[in-house]
DNA sequence: AACAAAATATGATAATTGTCATACAATTTT
DNA sequence: AAAATTGTATGACAATTATCATATTTTGTT
């Protein structure tokens, strides 16, 4: 069993304030699992426990509309942790997480999270600006959908995939979605998402090679949008 | 100056975790202000360094979006506690909260509530259970501005305001909101806004007088959306 | 009470976006 | 390698929604 004092999530995520001591103690009651690549870590409504720190690979956080689309609402990558707020409003997970990579992941159970919540003060200050920064993103992210057209939102979603994510030697963006996942995160339809790339393209603003979608001027594109 | 033993916000709040003595230390550095319909309690991007409880009014939290609209994030009234996101944070308002009727404030400053954190558990775990739910609410929302259609979106901010804000004598909402907000609520043009009202009225499932908006029959409505 | 200003309402029209059909390409299975 | 499945692309069209113009009503002010 690895030690969970030099992973990666300990250094990016709330876990950074907790001590030794503390760490051992996680580092003896997590359960560690290897996802691939569109596997669920959990489904909405389910009931977790828990809580999962994504050591690698990306996933999304989606939820099913009344309408069968699939929103994504967030991407989590390593370093960061999942499920924290269900374990703490104590209620069934709001959203579906599913792997968009092959993935490593460790679940630490609700009970010790608890109780490093009582007993060190800084790890819940942690815990609680993290979700205070999902809070204040949904809420814009929430009024880019209602008051953004899906042009702008396409484009600022290739740009946050691009500095988010990385780019591959040949520029390209480094995560890889689906067009229907690309769509899922602007919230349109598949076919309007394609669309758009594909105008996007002949205006010369991005380059598509098979799936592969690269930025070509990024300042460009901004102001395009 | 009032007591905060019994103010309705210490009752449904997550403030109901304090004892006496915190209560008298919070009355001790508490201000209070009265705020006229229309009027800012803090705008975007200002520094609020502390939080206001809400003991009276209904208060509008709303994002100034780049199309020049403005977005309603959230209603906030009696009883729930503004600007904890902020403080958390250590951030500016992310949002502009603006009264939707008179109102009566409390504010308390950060020191004072930092200090509640380190020394009460519960309160901290109570603001953090809110931060939770307003999370949960934000993705809903957000998955709702993407996915669903502007009549939707309409029904179901009419039901949400009967349900939350109650009706009057007459049974028409008692919430008061002009045209332009509402259609700020469900993040759409007013016009559009105005349009579908006027053709739920005709279609009788809600009635029309003057501003006063009345749900003639809420399951009607709710499954013609 | 008369006026000005603001809010509500409606028509006409354009722009955006969704849906369905279909074609083509890539990937997987047999 | 062929067939089947899935994903991507595009056209045609319909539905939704925004915008602009203009009444009409309501509200506030002098």
């Amino acid at each position: 069993m690895s030690k969970c004092e030099q992973c990666i999530v300990r250094q990016f995520s709330s876990l950074k304030a907790l001590n030794k001591e503390e760490l051992l103690k996680m580092a003896d009651c997590k359960t560690s699992y290897t996802i691939k690549k569109g596997e669920a870590i959990f489904e909405e409504g389910e009931i977790t426990n828990g809580i999962y720190c994504i050591k690698d690979g990306v996933c999304k956080l989606s939820k099913l509309s009344d309408n069968g689309k699939d929103q994504i609402v967030k991407l989590v990558k390593p370093g960061e942790l999942l499920g924290q707020r269900s374990m703490i409003s104590e209620e069934p997970a709001n959203l579906r997480a599913v792997a968009l990579e092959d993935m490593e992941v460790c679940f630490i159970p609700k009970r010790e999270i608890m109780q490093f919540f009582s007993e060190n003060n800084q790890f819940s200050m942690n815990v609680m600006r993290t979700i205070c920064d999902d809070l204040k993103v949904a809420d814009d992210h929430m009024v880019d959908m209602a008051q953004k057209t899906v042009r702008q939102r396409l484009v600022e979603t290739l740009i946050y995939l691009e500095e988010t994510f990385g780019k591959n030697d040949d520029g390209s963006l480094h995560i890889q979605l689906s067009r229907e996942e690309l769509a899922g995160m602007i919230g349109t339809a598949t076919e309007s998402c394609i669309r758009l790339l594909s105008e996007l393209n002949k205006s010369g603003f991005v380059a598509l090679t098979g799936k592969k979608i690269t930025i070509v001027d990024k300042n460009k594109l901004k102001r395009f949008a």
